[in-house]
DNA sequence: CAACAGTGGTGCGATTTTTGCACCACCCAC
DNA sequence: GTGGGTGGTGCAAAAATCGCACCACTGTTG
């Protein structure tokens, strides 16, 4: 919306030197050099001297600079107010995370952040982890919240959290008041675990082909609350992180112990956002508030 | 410099309607439009809400407005600095006049003008009043002084004095101590007078051509020196404006007698800036002192 | 003293952006 | 309906912008 000759002016002042300046703004310095001579010659005033070594502010340089950098200073000030607005009138959150969040800490948080902005809409979307991360990527996604093992160059990491795997039992269980158990002691039981919708390409199921210990797993599903009740009937123990079943564990009405292994027992889950392009205040607010959230939860046992 | 966008906003915010900002702003209603839609793109909201009967600001319009408004008026004011910079730099004033103001008012102006800025250089071309004019209409003078029968379309009168025409003579000459003179009364003397460049077609030439009395020249001449020498060696007397003799009359070397003829009573001498392009505060402040000089003098007598 | 590396400035062709005409869809008053 | 007003758009012409390949100049360095 303003004109390109203002950061232009600014890093040339800053550079003393346009051919610097051009390579820093990633343009040819021909045109760093004509916006340059283009309002020397309208305002008919000389903006720098030449010297061998580069260019100098003039002092009526000096005087346009000082008004350039204040427009420049005023417009970021007045851009975020107006992102802030945007996003308070469009009123949307976009956030993407693994299924067990969203029926964890995630409402928690959503009704704690409607506290706060109650005309703010929020769609939430269960998907893999990686697709999570994928989603945030591209945009589609402002806050996601997965597992932290894939290293995305689009996004950034606001806050993690140890999330170690274990098993999910009901009190009744043989495993159920473990301190923890091994790959060994959960080989005898069929699992109730989390599908896998790629075949294989998941690091969870990556870690499972890994052990040395085959592991039979009696039901596949992405649909927590189905995991839930067939725990609860005993057709299987749970294969999951204690976030989903936190309530549960709570109650009493299932028992979490932890795994003994190390990929499945160093797995963290972080808050996603996007890493080009900034966020704003709510959002920034509801990341914080997830956070928060999840530091509360003990998850290790 | 700064983008075209910021008075697009300004106007149509004012005239809450594209089209008729874009009137008067002497450009078609789809460029205004179009700048418009494109930084609501780019900044990802809407600046204003759409009616039939034309455009309303929203709420971030309004935010924006302010920003602009804040922008332009910073740049009007920090332009006026650099103008008024830029001609204390530059520093040089060109005057076109006549050439009984260059020995006259004008020294005295140019040194008091002088004593404020020191740094401006000053160049002074005395010239027939028609070419003043239009040195001045061209642009190549920003300062004239002329008589100011010629009404040029691109020139502006900024003061005028009144300066009849009338004889110089010694103090020992017969027309000496008269309160006035016809066009009779000098008609047996031989004059000095300015020379036509043109060949009749000077106002002056004019008006004496008009005379039915017929007047002889002895001496034209277009350097004043000249002709003062000429009236004082009693070659003949003077047909001028006491203008470029103030001096010699206060000190009692010249007499000044005020010549009955209507057109040459009538004349004003005026200073003349050009309409098309603005003074700058140095040059206002010359033609201020000029007219105070031109003021001060006594030409009826 | 010559070669060189660095600076800002420029001519020119390719490219991108801007512009305005001629429309369209819509709304309101009559 | 109809006519006059609004904002929005497809398209082709016009204008601004851009970047390459230079030039002139200066200060440094062998």
């Amino acid at each position: 919306m303003h004109s390109i000759f203002l950061k232009y002016f600014d890093e040339v002042a800053r550079q003393k030197s346009i051919r610097k300046a051009a390579l820093l703004l990633n343009v040819s310095s021909t045109s760093v050099n004509r916006k340059i001579l283009s309002v020397e010659d309208r305002l008919g005033v000389s903006l720098f001297d030449r010297t061998p070594e580069g260019v100098e502010l003039t002092s009526v340089g000096t005087i346009l600079l000082e008004h350039c950098r204040k427009v420049l200073h005023d417009y970021e000030r007045m851009k975020i107010l107006i992102d802030d607005m945007r996003d308070l009138r469009t009123g949307h959150i976009n956030i993407h995370t693994i299924d067990s969040i969203a029926v964890g800490c995630l409402p928690r948080a959503m009704i704690e952040f409607g506290k706060i902005y109650p005309d703010i809409s929020i769609s939430v979307t269960t998907a893999q982890p990686e697709d999570v991360v994928q989603q945030v990527a591209e945009g589609t996604a402002e806050i996601g919240i997965a597992f932290t093992f894939s290293q995305h160059p689009d996004i950034r990491l606001l806050s993690e959290k140890s999330a170690p795997f274990g098993v999910l039992v009901r009190p009744d269980h043989p495993l159920a008041g473990r301190a923890s158990v091994t790959v060994e002691d959960i080989s005898h039981y069929r699992l109730v675990r989390t599908i896998d919708a790629r075949g294989g390409k998941s690091i969870i199921d990556q870690a499972i082909a890994t052990l040395v210990t085959p592991l039979s797993t009696h039901i596949f599903t992405n649909t927590l609350f189905l995991s839930k009740e067939m725990i609860l009937a005993n057709r299987g123990i749970g294969l999951y992180t204690k976030i989903g079943f936190y309530d549960e564990v709570e109650r009493g009405d299932l028992e979490f112990v932890p795994l003994i292994q190390e990929m499945l027992a160093n797995i963290r889950v972080g808050i996603f956002v996007s890493a080009t392009s900034a966020i704003d205040t709510a959002k920034r607010l509801m990341c914080d508030m997830l956070a928060k959230e999840m530091s509360r939860m003990r998850l290790d046992s």
